[in-house]
RNA sequence: UCCUGAGUAGCUCAGUUGGUUAGAGCAUCUGACUGUUAAUCAGAGGGUCGUAGGUUCAAGUCCUACCUCAGGAGCCA
């Protein structure tokens, strides 16, 4: 009796007679014998149909099943050393659940433009499966992870009344008759007031950036997770830091090697993703990039600003091109402490020991893939993030829930927030962002 | 916002110092083939050269403006 069964669990019904049910990838034919790749969700499944074992109207089914049309193939599983994945279906009977029309996307190459614009159709490619894939698993890892440990999801809120960080540019709406509203940038601050309510919280979901950003790195609306803690310090911050990663990066090797496959990524880069990680004070890294200028001659310095790379100057924030060069120097994620407070966030606590020196850090992935975790100890103080938000002009009342943490038993607390498109850019070796999430927003794209 | 590059067939591209009817591969259609792997082989159809002006006997090619897209900078995850 026949079975349907998902492609992905081929192995088990070699012998058996099953109908497997999906899309046709591509087809080959060499007369009296027709090969269909047949594409169901789990995997891709070549249908071996010869001339002389079937009936004429499955026979005929090959001339009319275009890209993409759906089917139901049914015959027996075996072995096959020839076949895509190992496994074929030797056919004996094919059932047309629908013809597609001319299909955009042909198995050669195609544009940037041309793909994002046919982004429904383009999730179907194999590589684009395999890094849902990834992301999928990534997602379920970091829920995992916090799970684990006794964290506690908080859902922060998406429409939020003002800029938690003031710097970045908010997408703003009408709110009824309360003014105006804007999307969520971060879910930090609402992490912070659950950390002292459960202890441990992370906060995941999108959030959005009208920032004008066109790189490789940047999308308007990205997913973000970040955990808080209650009585943890920066060291502490550093260390869970180091273990998520791991934990993320060693996960997707155990269980999704087949899609690492297909996406041709070295996966012994990934293999030494292991804690600990090097941690360098900021004026370490500095003293990097410093060595990095002074060793180049006046051309090669002419080369690196025609590329937009400026000259470090201590006491700046790190430019994406001064992270490349830092992360150059490791093979693990690399994290740099101890930023200048005055390039950094006002929430952030200032070191007793550092005064001029935030209690902050930034995870650069290897690989030149950039800045995936930013994270640090919290301002703990009332009177002393009051004055910070006095000092930055801020409208103190906009605040007002934020400052009553500090009021109302304010403790030591730490967090940081991983942008999920660039981990999984990351662990998938692929070049954009983009690629990473099933339908990327970006400053010049909103469909589909 | 700034810098750089690109828009030619459904898709990816070629198109020389401006010169007759703008080419190729893939996709589509027709035919051949019993183990193909982006199958192969033979044939056919398919074009407002991003838009608007301008120079010229003549513009895909030169000039101007604009539009769209891509890569980078800044900002950030």
């Amino acid at each position: 009796m026949r079975q349907d069964i998902y492609i992905e669990d081929l192995k088990s019904f070699v012998g058996k007679a099953v109908t497997l049910r999906g899309w046709l990838y591509t087809k080959r034919s060499s007369g009296k014998i027709q090969f269909l790749e047949l594409r169901d969700g789990t995997g891709i499944c070549q249908c071996v149909v010869m001339k002389n074992q079937v009936d004429e109207a499955t026979f005929a089914a090959y001339d009319k099943l275009t890209q993409e049309s759906a089917f139901a193939a049914t015959g027996v599983v075996q072995e096959a050393a020839k076949a895509p994945g190992g496994y074929e279906l030797f056919t004996k009977s094919i059932e047309i659940i629908s013809i597609a029309q001319e299909y955009p996307i042909s198995p050669k190459e195609h544009g940037v433009e041309f793909l994002m614009g046919n982004r429904h159709l383009w999730l179907r490619s194999s590589r684009q499966h395999a890094i849902q894939k990834v992301r999928h698993e990534v997602v379920h890892a970091i829920r995992d992870f916090f799970d684990e440990r006794g964290f506690n999801l908080l859902d922060a809120p998406i429409l939020t009344p003002n800029a938690a960080e003031g710097t970045s540019t908010l997408f703003e709406l009408d709110y009824f008759d309360e003014g105006k509203a804007y999307l969520t940038q971060s879910g930090q601050l609402y992490g912070e007031a659950g950390a002292m309510a459960l202890g441990k919280v992370y906060v995941f979901g999108p959030t959005f950036r009208a920032e004008k950003s066109k790189t490789r790195r940047h999308l308007t609306e990205f997913w973000m997770v970040e955990p808080e803690v209650a009585f943890m310090d920066l060291e502490g911050d550093m260390q869970l830091a180091e273990e998520f990663i791991e934990y993320i990066v060693q996960r997707v090797l155990k269980n999704r090697q087949n899609e690492l496959k297909v996406l041709e990524r070295d996966v012994s880069k990934l293999e030494r993703i292991k804690a600990p990680f090097p941690k360098l004070h900021y004026d370490e890294a500095a003293q990097i990039l410093k060595e990095y200028w002074s060793s180049m001659n006046e051309d090669e310095k002419k080369e690196r600003f025609a590329s937009g790379h400026k000259e470090f100057i201590y006491g700046d924030d790190f430019g994406a091109p001064d992270e490349a060069v830092i992360s150059g120097k490791f093979e693990k994620p690399v994290m740099v402490h101890h930023y200048p407070a005055a390039v950094k966030a006002l929430y952030m606590k200032r070191d007793p020991k550092e005064p001029d020196k935030a209690l902050a850090m930034d995870m650069l992935a290897p690989e030149g893939y950039g800045e995936i975790i930013g994270g640090s100890q919290r301002e703990d103080d009332y009177e002393t993030l009051l004055g910070r938000i006095k000092e930055h002009n801020l409208p103190v009342d906009a605040f007002e829930w934020y400052l009553d943490l500090r009021k109302y038993g304010s403790v030591p607390h730490a967090g940081f927030g991983l942008g999920v498109e660039r981990t999984v850019a990351w662990i998938c070796g692929i070049e954009h962002v983009r690629e990473t999430i099933p339908f990327p927003r970006t400053i010049s794209r909103i469909w589909p």
